[in-house]
DNA sequence: TAAAATTAGTTATCCGCATAATGTTATGCG
DNA sequence: CGCATAACATTATGCGGATAACTAATTTTA
């Protein structure tokens, strides 16, 4: 590949997560969120109470990063942590009544900016979108993907 | 559209971003830069010496934010900072030698981090990629969505 | 031409996310 | 058993990027 389509698509990715960021923070913002807190929002609502451990490889992110989101949703009333009776290294989380209410609002502000951010694209690309940006990640995924002779 | 669709988008490019970053900065680490800096690398090499308000723009971020990365990067070197004869105010950036050296260091980088990004995925997919991820930027881009395609 | 508005750049402060190092608790094994 | 090792969480620190507030220089305008 030469290097002005690689730097295509790599600046392309470069900018879309600027932007996609930058939007969703402006939608957030009216919530008291930052971007980033609304998918720990989403991840409990979804699934239910969890350990930190849990959200971090659901999220994505590492854990002193979930140390540092929950600690601030749970500063702002929406989360809610517990001692784990089975494991006393482990905090269970878990949303509360505020939270509960705030992935509510949360969630028409993601179909929004999912509707923004597709349109004007014909369906079938839409419909193929998650697929393709999921291969595109698992493509440079060095998280679960352990090589042999890396690191 | 639905949540459960609208998730798998936003999440689908929340994830994108934090594995393709976090694989530039693997690959740009042994060249001692942090992702972000070899976008204005590049940029300089392509386009030439150009004021700091006109990075900002061909980089997509904010002015302060190139305040920092030009202010590092001339620490280490790479490039220098000359005030603007006809406006006082500017500051003209440009690559010393050691940045142009660093630049052609960094575009087998980027070849290499494109062709991993992309592949498995079937060559219409790869060749239709760079524009429809600058469609969904185009579409959430609060900052000024005037040029129509350059590089 | 003097005053107002705009533009270039910097500083300060904030957040998300990362790695490294630390303390604590579980667990696997000889 | 007991001890080494792994796992959970936290603290400290650093970077990219953002906004807000500021200085200084340029341009517009009255």
């Amino acid at each position: 590949m030469d290097f002005e389509q690689a730097d295509a698509i790599n600046q392309a990715i470069r900018l879309l997560s600027l932007r996609h960021r930058a939007r969703a923070a402006a939608l957030l913002a009216p919530l008291g969120l930052y971007p980033g807190q609304e998918a720990l929002l989403l991840e409990l609502a979804r699934t239910g109470p969890m350990i930190q451990a849990q959200l971090s490889e659901a999220l994505g992110c590492e854990p002193p990063s979930v140390t540092l989101m929950t600690r601030k949703l749970e500063a702002s009333g929406h989360i809610r942590r517990e001692p784990a009776p089975s494991d006393k290294r482990a905090s269970i989380v878990e949303l509360t009544d505020s939270g509960k209410a705030l992935a509510d609002k949360i969630k028409p502000l993601w179909c929004a900016l999912a509707e923004e951010t597709v349109s004007g694209l014909p369906a079938q690309t839409v419909a193929e979108l998650p697929g393709i940006l999921n291969a595109l990640t698992g493509n440079v995924d060095t998280r679960r993907t352990r090589h042999p002779h890396g690191r």
